[in-house]
DNA sequence: TATTGTTATACTCTATAACTATA
DNA sequence: TATAGTTATAGAGTATAACAATA
């Protein structure tokens, strides 16, 4: 068994997302709604119809917890319930026009406020950026689901 | 080297940077403490004893919110409530060593979680991401504070 | 009996409004 | 009166346990 130490990289590197977090966090001002429900906007919108169910452990929540935040986005527009022909116990969740408008909006809010902050930055630390956007990609999806 | 068009860069980092901020959220075990308890924290560390009402500024979260988050942190130990010499109705919030431990542990927590992922990626991906970092500092440090 | 989802209940986190204590 | 902070109250978000409906 080898326990190596992460390096000073690793550390920056740890401290660097960490930050980057807090900045995308406060850069949306979609403290209106939760990471999670955005998260389960966006499943929506690429993959179509889903039970709630597997939103649940997709998204990392409990059944229960689920059918609250479901709850939440059907009083408010964003989803609607359907029935599964064949099978009366399943509920698949959709995305409403609202719903599909509301992403649409918030990716153009982001990528205008991110463009503004990328404009300020020197060209070589944007191009630094910019060619870690792969790796990051990468790196995202490696994380835990 | 960037060869698309900026817009269709800023986009895609936008993007990623979405999917960063769910592995984040993901990596580290802090469902047991908010984003802003743990930099309320960290910020404690940095600065020393600091007063409630320029941490609720700092948070961006109001007076009130900062009281409770602040006594949440106090009963866990995390914290604790001073009074400064001169003015009785000043609240001086300072951390514990539990404080300074809690910190200490998740920061290792978060390293070696980071370190085993980048361990997966290719090298020239790693060097992406780690050529990035003061460049991502900046960038995060630009954001709304 | 197993699966799908909801209801009941409780705790964290955060807001606004009203309040207390001190300056 | 102005400032610093707390208390009261409410809603979002999420958990566990108990429940109902369907397979």
């Amino acid at each position: 068994m080898t326990v190596t130490s992460p390096d000073t990289d690793v550390r920056d590197l740890a401290a660097t997302l960490e930050r980057v977090v807090t900045m995308v966090r406060r850069m949306m001002p979609s403290q209106a709604m939760s990471l999670t429900s955005v998260s389960v906007l966006r499943s929506l919108e690429s993959a179509g119809p889903t039970r709630l169910t597997e939103l649940a452990s997709s998204q990392g929540v409990t059944q229960p917890g689920m059918t609250q935040l479901v709850t939440r986005l059907e009083r408010d527009g964003y989803v609607e319930r359907r029935s599964q022909h064949g099978d009366a116990r399943v509920v698949l969740v959709g995305l409403t026009e609202a719903g599909e408008e509301f992403l649409r909006q918030r990716r153009e809010l982001r990528t205008q406020r991110l463009d503004d902050l990328l404009r300020t930055l020197p060209a070589d630390d944007r191009s630094r950026i910019l060619d870690a956007i792969p790796a990051l990609t990468m790196l995202a999806s490696l994380g835990p689901q």
